[in-house]
DNA sequence: TGCAAGTACTGCGATTTCGTAGTACCCTCT
DNA sequence: AGAGGGTACTACGAAATCGCAGTACTTGCA
């Protein structure tokens, strides 16, 4: 399964690299490379970028989360999610509310315009998707299931080499 | 397959997704921000970061490149490669030499002292990537597959939709 | 040959990312 | 209760990313 060795796009040569032999986490650095490339081109209209239409996702499903969970989550430091967050509030698309369970914290929610914008932003993400959906084929189950077993393999290694500081 | 539901690492709650569901691409982006954040500290202490080893090791393999093909490759706009360049020269640890199939662009190289601190990374990723396909035990291959296929295809789409600007 | 159109690269500058260090608050232990 | 240590977040500043516009060369074609 998996052996389609057929003309790549004209844009880069994917085939070029031995299949075989390659590191697996240089593999997901290609395939994040060019995913970001994709989103980056079709949600320009929006004023969004892949990360922050992947922010943005996560914020519609989780309808509120903290700073701290959002940058375990998306495994950043907390530098950049507090950048992010301000960047956010200051469009208008987010808004930080009181955390009753930790006054040195806060939750984020989307506003009304910022779900707007996510809206807008999964209209044209969806065909996309579809598309890459449709191009796996059978395979997208296989996929699926790799990509996340590979984030908890790696998870965990994270947490086992955790800075030990 | 692929089916462990048990507890993730204390970083975070990757398990909280649910598996199914959730959208290819975006579990790239998380799969990436994991592994680039994994190797980001590992390769600390020589001085490159995860992109920036990842881009030595085709340096590597290459021997030559082009800053075009660079950029096709990790598809990334140019201006960003020619920074990268830039920093890499600075450092001593790339020359450009004249493409002589084209004035206009040029050929980089690693030199040996850029090959040295390949080197000497590779050695801390080793264990990395051992650790990784240890624990992704019989899936490896799959997973190595998967992420293939989906580079193939997202190129594929890349490439079609390439900006007709 | 000669020129219009296309491609390879880069300077510049706006925006982002994120490390360091600092503040505010929480939790445990005594 | 309250001290010591840990955690949540942020201001600041340095470095990185990358769009825009410009230069240099190449190519296709008349």
């Amino acid at each position: 399964m998996v052996r389609n060795r057929s003309k790549s796009v004209k844009s880069l040569s994917a085939a070029e690299v031995r299949d075989e032999n390659v590191d697996v986490l240089f593999m997901v650095w290609l395939a994040s490379r060019a995913t970001e490339d994709l989103l980056g081109r079709v949600l320009a209209p929006t004023g969004l970028n892949g990360d922050e239409f992947a922010i943005y996702s996560m914020l519609t499903a989780s309808r509120t989360i903290t700073p701290s969970e959002l940058a375990r989550w998306m495994a950043a430091p907390a530098t950049t999610v507090s950048s992010y967050v301000k960047r956010f509030e200051a469009r208008g698309h987010v808004v930080r509310e009181p955390n009753p369970a930790d006054r040195r914290s806060y939750r984020i929610r989307l506003t009304p315009a910022g779900r707007r914008t996510h809206r807008a932003a999964a209209e044209l993400f969806g065909p996309v998707s579809a598309a890459v959906a449709r191009d796996l084929g059978a395979d997208e189950t296989d996929v699926r299931d790799s990509l996340l077993k590979l984030r908890e393999v790696i998870d965990a290694i994270r947490g086992a080499a955790s800075t030990p500081r």
